[in-house]
DNA sequence: ATCGTTGCAAACTCTTTGCAGGATT
DNA sequence: AATCCTGCAAAGAGTTTGCAACGAT
């Protein structure tokens, strides 16, 4: 699938979700806070632009364990997501706080890694 | 949902691919390991003993990012897994070996964190 | 013999895709 | 005007559930 390039009503409202939100989103939220720009905007398309946004380079992809996918606005340095259990919004931190002591077994190769961390977020206490 | 009780062969070689296998292990690998022992088990067998034992606390609940949910023997020491990302093979790493600075914002609360290790395994050089 | 468990198939949820009409260049 | 993009609805993938038959107690 090759990449969108036009610029529609749609694209702008889902950048805009992005950018104002200034955390990772899932579609779900996209299409909440895009419909409020653009009346009866589709999940699908919200899936299309957000595929293409992640092809352009745009938005990075944010695999979250038990949670829906999220999407942020790529381009920043490494750093980890927090995850409010009360509300479910995902929060991003400030650079890379983890120390790993990479004591794997025999043989095996450590290429990457993901931290996440769980609890409350500043409004649900 | 009750939890099951009664000792069937489809449940005795679901224990089987678990404690044979000495790793987390997603509901489709628990399906090809019992097939070997019983024939003709059915997926929706494999989901419905996995909540069981999960229910009765024999298997623990492993949430990946961007990757089946696995389940592990239950009442083992706080750790983290690592996944390989040439054959997919979860594997348990002894302890927690992550320093967390919690350099959170203001007003949040952690209560718990999640690690993940991604590389090549011992088989996959 | 009773009633929990199984296999099958249908239902569900989340995500992707085909198609015809509408919008952008 | 040409063609890309959208909305709708249908199709997939993974997981759950209803139901009649089977099997453990």
């Amino acid at each position: 699938m090759a990449t969108q390039t036009r610029n529609t009503k749609q694209k702008e409202a889902i950048r805009e979700a992005f950018t104002s939100a200034g955390r990772p989103l899932s579609p779900e939220e996209v299409l909440t806070l895009a419909k409020t720009h653009v009346d009866g905007v589709s999940l699908a398309t919200i899936y299309r632009n957000i595929a293409s946004l992640v092809e352009d380079g745009w938005l990075a992809t944010v695999e979250m364990p038990g949670a829906a996918t999220r999407y942020e606005v790529a381009g920043k340095e490494h750093h980890h997501h927090f995850r409010c259990t009360v509300c479910g919004k995902v929060f991003e931190l400030e650079g890379c706080t983890v120390q790993v002591s990479r004591n794997v077994p025999k043989g095996f190769q450590v290429t990457g890694h993901e931290f996440f961390l769980y609890g409350s977020c500043n409004a649900c206490g």
